[in-house]
DNA sequence: CGTCCACAGGAATGACGGGCGG
DNA sequence: CCGCCCGTCATTCCTGTGGACG
């Protein structure tokens, strides 16, 4: 009957009842109509940014607060209304938003900033004062009030220091017909430390600061938004809970409880199942987190794969520095790459630490030296399936590791 | 109680590659 | 288009150190 085998996979996807609604409401750069428990940031960003109405400049901003807990939308979503306000009471303003860590030069800060208001620029070629200057007399020849939105500014201060908010805190002065306002969005609250004091004072005339989402009020935003995103009836309110739950633990991020529920729908439909419920959620974080360290480990560097490697071949728990290190030795050898010193290791080993592919502590093991005891954090066979498609670590997998004359027992 | 192991991890420096500015 | 500068990776040299052993 049927002829072909995939008839029967688009088959049941056709035939049996969508889960979903509206994928797109679950992605993070998704804007919906109402942000529930940001009343308060909304209504105090919307004063602050209110003169502009009345033809007046309105404060610098800043806005704090990790990722996942709106500040984003929260900023996009009132500046629209007031795009849309500016429009019915015909006052001249303008907005643009940037997200530093794309637009993560001075140069194209300011770059975009001028085509924003019309002005054409080559996207290279230019002095970083050069495009300053044409930015800044076209926009005082716009006489617009305008409003800059920098998202992620701390990656831009962090690489590229603070000299660009220097520059752009300082632009009114030499403004006539025109103003300029900053917004400024911070995912790192300490970044005040990276600032020129002066620069801090006159950038955070208002300050918005963006508490985590408690488990509670994640549910209510999860809530609204399986509303849009599935068909009726096809999540349950447990699985709704368990991923606020487990989002709220990590830091109440709302974009993380996004992704749980997305993915948790996803799980469900491959499965066929009806209704989405909480294991197909506690399913979607494993899913997730796998998927985070799968990444992490395509990406790694040679050397850094050898190194795990070299965790990975030594099957012991509580292995030290010296004896993966020998080992990593070994591998080296049999590929032919040359080896790194045992001091470019050991950053490599607190590198992957740091990322949770690894696990290693500092012990002392008295006469007989200092060093870290390092196990494994990834399953074997996620590093199996890794390293197997890489038909130089491949032919590793079973090396079997040379019992050295100094291994002592 | 001092010693001394087996490293940790900071500072300075070099090699390299890629983007910026002229 | 080319030189310059800057960031990243890696090496060299170094000082620091918790605690079992003698």
């Amino acid at each position: 009957m049927k002829q072909n085998l995939l008839d029967d996979v688009f088959d049941n996807f056709v035939r049996t009842k969508q889960l979903f609604k509206d994928r797109e409401v679950l992605r993070h750069d998704y804007l919906p109509n109402t942000l529930p428990h940001r009343e308060d940031q909304i209504k105090l960003l919307g004063a602050t940014v209110a003169p502009v109405l009345k033809n007046a400049r309105c404060s610098n901003i800043f806005i704090y607060g990790k990722t996942g807990t709106g500040k984003t939308a929260v900023a996009k979503y009132v500046l629209s209304h007031l795009e849309s306000k500016a429009k019915e009471y015909g006052a001249s303003v303008k907005f643009c938003y940037l997200n530093c860590r794309i637009t993560n030069s001075e140069y194209r800060v300011f770059a975009s900033l001028s085509q924003n208001i019309g002005v054409l620029v080559p996207f290279t070629g230019l002095s970083v004062g050069e495009v300053y200057d044409r930015f800044r007399l076209g926009l005082d020849s716009s006489k617009t009030l305008f409003i800059i939105v920098l998202d992620e500014i701390d990656s831009l201060i962090k690489n590229r220091g603070d000299g660009i908010l220097y520059e752009l805190t300082r632009i009114n002065e030499t403004l006539s017909k025109s103003k300029l306002s900053i917004i400024g969005i911070s995912n790192d609250l300490r970044l005040k430390d990276f600032l020129d004091p002066r620069v801090f004072s006159s950038l955070s005339e208002e300050e918005i600061v963006f508490r985590p989402y408690n488990a509670n009020e994640l549910r209510n935003i999860l809530f609204e938004r399986s509303k849009l995103s599935f068909n009726e009836g096809s999540i349950s309110d447990s699985a709704i809970s368990i991923a606020s739950a487990l989002a709220a633990a990590e830091h109440g991020d709302a974009r993380r409880a996004l992704d749980l529920l997305r993915v948790a729908g996803e799980v469900a439909e491959r499965n066929g199942d009806k209704i989405i419920i909480d294991d197909h959620v506690r399913e979607a974080e494993k899913r997730i987190e796998q998927n985070r360290i799968i990444d992490a480990l395509k990406n790694l560097t040679l050397h850094s794969k050898l190194v795990l490697l070299s965790v990975y071949l030594l099957k012991k728990s509580n292995a030290t520095t010296g004896e993966i290190y020998d080992l990593y030795n070994e591998l080296c050898n049999e590929l032919g790459v040359c080896l790194l010193t045992q001091r470019r290791f050991g950053t490599l080993i607190s590198e992957l630490d740091a990322m949770g592919l690894l696990n290693a502590k500092v012990v002392s093991m008295g006469r007989y030296g200092r060093t870290k005891k390092i196990r494994s954090d990834v399953s074997r066979s996620i590093i199996k399936d890794v390293f197997i498609i890489d038909n130089r670590l491949g032919q590793l997998l079973d090396y079997k590791p040379k019992s050295t004359s100094k291994d002592k027992k």
